[in-house]
DNA sequence: CTTTTTGTTTATAG
DNA sequence: TCTATAAACAAAAA
């Protein structure tokens, strides 16, 4: 799940459960999910608490009280946090937990194994390193129309790529292409003028919807297309209503763009 | 049992 | 250097 409004969640919920509590031990069950080796980490953080987050695309930065020992958070697919008291709470798949004196735990789940924590000691070298771009919701439409012009790939894959703009995924980049009637396999440098300005604002519509929402997709707005991918499983829900575009009735097309799996609208979003 | 998956990185070929 | 594609990573759910 976690794209850039997810991520977003995660850091409020980080930020309003588990700052300015020293950190007693952490507990480590997967030394893969580790991009630093378990001694360091121990060492830079036992005894700190954090005290402060920052996120830019799908990465989140949790702040210590030293400058210079940063937590890097990345949840992969399907990453997640989750703060607690009794151990005998535990959630499942909280493979690494934070412990602190108070007595709370702040487990973060990885159900899948690809997500990661190390520390950084530099946030800007880190994002620079990695290659991530603008976050989706600072990026300015001059920026994001200059870095999508310089390809010629499928607009749809351009969207997804970190560098480009940061923070959106597999199914931001299709809601945010129905949204700007825009077709997943429209040359990124073919976009007009008009385009590129319905495509800015498409992004901000689809990444500030979702966090208000708190990326709960069954509460979204019934004009997304969203909701053609029925992870909304309720049994009350008719599922073949989703499968037309709510605009003009017309069944949404499933296909596959840069190799992932695609969802859009044949009649209003053309090539 | 098979298929699918919200992300990223790496290899490979053109 | 750029683009396109596939594979790998790992596990759970349907």
């Amino acid at each position: 799940m976690p794209e850039l409004p997810e991520v977003e969640i995660r850091r409020q919920y980080l930020e309003t459960s588990s700052l300015y509590q020293p950190i007693s031990h952490i507990e480590v069950e997967d030394k893969k999910l580790l991009t630093t080796d378990l001694a360091t980490l121990h060492q830079a953080l036992i005894g700190r608490q954090f005290t402060g987050t920052r996120r830019v695309g799908k990465n989140l930065f949790v702040l210590t009280d030293a400058p210079d020992v940063i937590v890097h958070m990345h949840f992969g697919m399907t990453g997640d946090l989750e703060y607690y008291h009794a151990s005998l709470d535990r959630p499942r798949f909280a493979r690494i937990v934070f412990e602190f004196t108070s007595g709370f735990n702040l487990g973060f789940l990885c159900p899948r194994k690809f997500e990661r924590v190390g520390l950084v000691t530099d946030i800007d070298a880190f994002l620079q390193r990695k290659k991530i771009g603008d976050d989706g919701l600072d990026i300015s439409p001059e920026t994001l129309s200059d870095r999508v012009r310089r390809k010629k790939a499928f607009i749809k894959p351009v969207l997804l790529d970190q560098s480009v703009v940061a923070g959106l995924g597999n199914w931001i980049v299709d809601e945010v292409l129905f949204q700007a009637f825009i077709h997943p396999e429209q040359r990124a440098d073919t976009l007009t003028d008009g385009q590129m300005s319905t495509l800015h604002e498409a992004i901000r519509l689809v990444l500030e919807t979702a966090i208000r929402y708190e990326a709960t997709y069954r509460d979204f707005p019934n004009c997304f297309l969203i909701h053609v991918r029925e992870w909304d499983d309720s049994p009350y829900d008719d599922v073949e209503a989703h499968k037309f575009c709510p605009r003009c009735k017309t069944r949404i097309e499933r296909s596959v763009v840069g190799g992932r799996t695609t969802f859009f609208c044949p009649n209003e979003q053309r090539v």
